[in-house]
Order: structure tokens, then C-alpha cells, then sequence
RNA sequence: GCGCCUGUAGCUCAGUUGGAUAGAGUACCAGUUUCCGAAACUGGGGGUCACAGGUUCGAUUCCUGUCAGGCGCACCA
């Protein structure tokens, strides 16, 4: 529709100019937005204001101008020209009632768009260390990551989800150390748990398997394990010196194969919990992608060798630091330890040119905010290797601050204080969960109560909109109990009775879906979809109170039951871009 | 100190890329069910869009500065 009136008016220009009544001027871009009131029509053009001063002209006399030398079309009843100079287009009634023909011809498929075709772009999201389950901060990545991916999957984009695994570095081996020493404890060893170790349940779990699995085969005396181990924080020591002699310790005991063991039973297990709670959380991936595979493919050091080639390296105090400042970093960072080791940095710089290989037109990661001083070091080093860096798009999503009532919730993986994904979503659903992460803009700070989120689950927008779609299948239910049937071939015939301001309004609204998908895919703004849905529902709600659709006026009551069946179908087609679903009854 | 994000109704937040009289939810007050589901609807009060300048036909939106909050500034991941 923007289309075709873009056309119009950009004809009659062209029109205007050739016959001198317009001076010639470059032409700006035409903007058609759709009008918020509805006394200044459906859609507005604002182009006779944006020419005023290039064109040395009264806005309100172009305005005059263009009208007089549009075009009558038959999908337009009214153009006017209002205020300082907007040009006003009214629908025809025939061309707003179209729109419910559209929506049931297309049925699931309503409101794709083919700007993406042929493009295929990568999304990353999520990727936590799998040292633990996920918390309730990963669930707005996890509900942001996997609406934005079907919002450009509807858009027509050809979209890979992935997960980062990062199962190889220092993290992963405290890990595994946290396992082995809750193993020897089951099996009756005496010592003070590390400061800096996991301590959340599931360690005991994992070391409880492991006990089942291995029985006494991994124990040592832990005399002997402590004995030359640098002492911990409380005893005067340094935490991180202790854990990291304990992992040592593990793996010179151990030996290379019982170390992995060990490695990959804390691995597996926590990678397999959080698999099944981001499936349970109606997130699903393309690929797990594994950092130790990366490591083991040789795709670093070739990476390393490409920024040595383009003399991006250099060495300094023992070890090799990248130039990112020559791209615009705030100084310059470390890809290779004075002790050999490549760093998580060089990893992340081998992991995004395996991306930029495997021939993604877009790439995108979402992050959270706390790794936005990343972003010019991961794209310099793209530029680095010769690559466009403008084919990488980091999209930061702000933190979600924990509440309890007007408490803030303290957060550590590493205490095991904190609230997972998975309680969240017992408490208060996964639609629930979904919806009020998505709700918000993702560079918008938030605020999570869960007492809110808990106790009063029913105020969650989601309820509003599922509510929506209950209650139309609910008219269909009745409809059936009184042995009557929509006809949709006499409802399509009739749609001209559909006269009411309501019936305007929700023709206005179904229209704007397509709008919505597009530009909330191209955007990445779920939360534009989210408040669409809540404003169909509540146009639908608002109707629903002021008349009823099953009446004796059979070609009103079939035209009525055609246009809440494509409420339905709209609102059916928005909740499942949404990973939310849509029950019959509630 | 430097960088990124944010500041809109009592609270939580929208605001269609610079448009017309700044909107929802919630809370509060007052109403609406012999009739398709009241998890709904109708009405009401509530605002110096943090503050000060600038850009122009026009600014909540763009630019500069100030103030306030969050986050980040490792040879950690």
C-alpha cells in the first residue's frame, strides 16, 4: 500500500516539474507513514513540507499542487491536505476490507516478506560457559536471540541459530576440579573446599554420578593432593593460585585420560541441562558449536598466521599483541601468552573468521551489555584479515536487574546464589517468561521483580493476547453448541456491512502486521511485535464488549465471524514468532 | 579518568527512524454481565519528555554541554 502511494505521488511530481508549476529540485526521499489519528486519514505524506525550502514554495500550495495533478485510483476515497502542509490519503472502504480476504487466503504464511531472500545470515546468542545452569540474566538473551532469529526467518532470511560452547580454558578446568574434589568428599576425604570453586548443587550431583560411575578409581588421599598447593584466600593465600595447583594437582594424578573423564562428565551433563532448558524455553539451535573443536582444527594458529602475515602482530614482554588501536581500540591486546597459551581473545578472532568462511551474508551475536568494550577489538581484527567488519553485528542486550520485591538479587554462578532459568520458568511459564523478556527493547535496562513475575503472573501482558485468541475459538465453540457454521465464501461477500468504528479499527490494525514483521525483523526489535499484539487484542477485546458477532442478521453475523477469524489468524501467526503459544481455552 | 547504554505519568515501559493534541499497562476513583468467556470493557484524574543551549517550517527523537543511574576498561573467560 506504502508502495503504490509512493508511486502516485512521485508520478504527479515528475508531472508537476515537467510542466514548470515545480522549479526543479533534487527530489527527497518519500516518507508514507501511517497516521495515529484517524481524523487525518490512513496514511500521511509530509514530502510538500520537506520541498517548501528547496523549492521556494508555500508547503500548503505543493500540497495543493500534487493533489490536483494525482491520479484517481480506486483504493483511495479522500485526499486532504491538513495542518502546515501533510498531504492525508483515506482508504477506500473496499481496499481496508481486502485485508481480511489477504489474511485468510495466506492463512500461516500472513505477514511474510521476501526482503530477505536469498540471504543467509548466522545468529549467535546465549553461548554461557557451560560451567553451570543457566540463570535468569541468560533468559533474555535466550528469549531476545531466538525471537530475532524468527522474526528474520519471516522476513524470508535463510537463518542459522548457534551456541558457542566454550569447552576448552581455564574456567572449564575449575570446573572439573570443583567435581573432583566433591567426589573425594563423598568418598570420605578431609579438606576445606577452594574460595574460588563452583559450589553450587549440581557439582554435588555431577560428583555423585561420578562416584556411582567410577567408585573409589579417581580418590587420593588429600594430604597428599594439598600438600604443595599454594594456600587459599582465608588462609592468607591467593584464591586463584590455590584453584589453579588443584587443577594441576588433578591432572598429574589423574594422568591425561582421567583427567578428560572427568573434564567432559562436567562437560556433557551441564551442556545436556542447559539443551534441555533452552528446548523447555521453546529455544531451539541449528548448531553447537565447540571452542575445543576450533583449538583442535588448527583454525587459531592459522588465524594467528594470517595477523602475523599482515604484520597486525607483534611481540612485546614475551608475548604477541594484536594492533587493534591502529583500528580504533583503546590499546592494544594479547593473542598469545608469554607462557604460549592463545588467549579466549584469539579464539573469539579464529571463531569469527570461521563464521565469515562458512559464507554468512550477515553475522550476528548478541552479547550482553557487559561485553560491549569487546565489539572494536573483535571487529578490528576482522579488518585485520581483510575482511568486512560491517558484516558483523553485535546487538548488546542491557542486564536484567534482579528484584525481590524491593530487594536487588545478588548473582554468582561461582556461590551458586542465584535464580535459574529453569525455576523461573516453574514459577511463571515459559509464554509468560518469554513475553516479559521480550516486552522491553533490549537496550533498555530492566527491571525483573519476581515477586511480580511470580505471585502475580496473571497481570503478564501474554495472558491479555492468549485471552484474545481463547475467546475467538470460544465464539466458533458457540457457534457449533447453537448447530450454525461460518461460511466464509457468504462472510467474504458481505465484508461491506463491516461499517463500525471497531471494525474499522481492527481492519486498520490486521493491515499493519506485515509492517510490523518487517521492520521489527530488520530492526531487531521484538518488543515492536509484542506491543502490536497487545494492541490487536485489545481492539478485538474492545469490539468483542460493544457487539456480538452470532446474530440474525446472517450476512453481518458471517462478514463478522470472517473478520475475528482473521484476528485469530493474526494473532496466531504473531505469538508463534514469539515462541509463545496459543491455547484454545485458559 | 575514558568508553557504551539509559533518564518520558506514582511505578513498569512504548513512542513507527524529525511530524499534527506525547501514549499503554499498573495503581487509585467511578461505572458495565437476563445476550458469543468480566483473565474483558467504559469513563476520570495524573506530564516542565532529567536540565541548559544549538540545528529547522517543526525536536521526546539529531548535535554539544551539565547532572543522575547501570555496565565495562586483564598476558580472566
Amino acid at each position: 500500500m506504502k508502495a503504490q502511494l509512493i508511486k502516485i505521488i512521485q508520478t504527479a511530481l515528475t508531472d508537476l516539474i515537467q510542466q514548470e508549476k515545480l522549479s526543479e529540485v533534487d527530489l527527497p526521499e518519500i516518507q508514507i507513514e501511517r497516521t495515529k489519528d484517524k481524523l487525518h486519514g490512513d496514511f500521511a505524506c509530509n514530502i510538500a513540507m520537506m520541498l517548501a525550502k528547496p523549492a521556494k514554495m508555500n508547503p500548503r500550495q505543493i500540497a495543493n499542487l500534487l493533489v490536483d495533478s494525482m491520479k484517481d485510483v480506486d483504493f483511495i476515497d479522500r485526499i486532504d491536505i491538513a495542518g502546515p502542509g501533510f498531504i492525508n490519503f483515506f482508504l477506500s472502504a473496499k481496499s481496508t476490507q481486502q485485508i481480511v480476504k489477504d489474511v485468510l487466503a495466506s492463512g500461516n504464511t500472513f505477514g511474510r516478506s521476501q526482503v530477505g531472500k536469498g540471504k543467509r545470515v548466522q545468529v549467535e546468542f546465549v553461548s554461557a560457559n557451560p560451567t553451570g545452569p543457566l540463570h535468569v540474566g541468560h533468559g533474555r538473551g535466550a528469549a531476545y536471540g531466538s525471537v530475532v532469529s524468527s522474526l528474520l526467518m519471516a522476513a524470508g532470511f535463510d537463518v542459522h541459530r548457534e551456541y558457542y560452547v566454550n569447552d576448552a580454558g581455564r574456567q572449564m578446568d575449575i570446573l572439573a576440579t570443583s567435581v573432583w574434589l566433591r567426589y573425594l568428599d563423598a568418598c570420605g576425604e578431609q579438606f576445606t573446599f577452594p574460595s574460588n570453586a563452583y559450589k553450587g548443587d549440581y557439582v554435588l550431583d555431577i560428583a555423585a554420578t561420578l562416584k556411582a560411575d567410577k567408585g573409589e578409581l579417581f580418590r587420593y588421599q588429600a594430604s597428599e593432593i594439598f600438600a604443595d598447593v599454594p594456600l587459599d584466600e582465608p588462609q592468607g593465600g591467593d584464591k586463584e593460585l590455590h584453584i589453579d595447583g588443584l587443577t594441576n594437582k588433578a591432572k598429574t594424578l589423574l594422568g591425561e585420560s582421567g583427567y578428560r573423564q572427568l573434564f567432559d562428565l562436567g562437560l556433557n551433563s551441564i551442556l545436556a541441562d542447559i539443551r534441555a532448558d533452552l528446548a523447555d524455553f521453546g529455544t531451539v539451535y541449528d548448531e553447537w558449536f565447540s571452542e575445543r573443536s576450533l583449538m583442535e582444527s588448527g583454525v587459531i594458529d592459522q588465524a594467528i598466521e594470517t595477523l602475523k602475515n599482515s604484520k597486525s602482530l607483534y611481540e612485546k614482554d614475551g608475548a604477541w599483541w594484536f594492533r587493534s588501536t591502529d583500528y580504533g581500540d583503546e590499546k592494544d591486546r594479547v593473542v598469545v601468552r608469554d607462557n604460549g597459551q592463545t588467549t579466549y581473545f584469539a579464539s573469539d578472532i579464529a571463531y569469527h573468521l570461521n563464521k565469515f568462511n562458512r559464507g554468512f551474508d550477515t553475522v550476528i551475536d548478541i552479547w550482553g551489555s557487559d561485553h560491549h568494550g569487546y565489539v572494536p577489538r573483535v571487529k578490528a581484527s576482522l579488518e585485520a584479515m581483510n575482511e568486512n567488519a560491517d558484516r558483523l553485528k553485535v546487538l548488546l542486550v542491557q542486564f536484567a536487574v534482579l528484584y525481590r520485591g524491593s530487594e536487588k538479587v545478588a548473582m554468582s554462578t561461582r556461590s551458586g546464589d542465584f535464580v535459574t532459568l529453569r525455576e523461573l520458568r516453574e514459577e511463571v511459564g515459559k509464554d509468560a517468561a518469554r513475553f516479559f523478556y521480550v516486552l522491553r527493547g533490549a537496550d533498555q535496562h530492566m527491571d525483573f521483580d519476581l515477586e511480580l513475575a511470580k505471585t502475580q503472573s496473571t497481570d503478564n501482558p501474554v495472558y491479555y493476547v492468549q485471552y484474545a485468541y481463547a475467546r475467538v475459538c470460544s465464539v466458533f465453540r458457540q457457534l457449533a453448541e447453537r448447530n450454525l457454521v461460518w461460511d466464509q465464501v457468504q462472510g467474504e461477500i458481505h465484508l461491506t456491512r463491516l461499517v463500525e468504528e471497531h471494525e474499522q479499527a481492527l481492519l486498520t490494525a490486521l493491515a499493519r502486521y506485515p509492517e510490523v514483521i518487517e521492520s521489527s525483523a530488520l530492526n531487531h526489535t521484538p518488543h515492536i511485535l509484542a506491543h502490536y499484539l497487545m494492541d490487536l487484542s485489545r481492539d478485538f477485546h474492545t469490539y468483542y464488549n460493544a457487539h456480538h458477532f452470532i446474530i440474525d442478521d446472517l450476512e453481518l453475523s458471517q462478514a463478522r465471524l470472517t473478520l475475528v477469524s482473521a484476528v485469530k489468524q493474526v494473532i496466531y501467526n504473531g505469538l508463534t514468532v514469539m515462541g509463545v503459544s496459543t491455547p484454545e481455552t485458559m
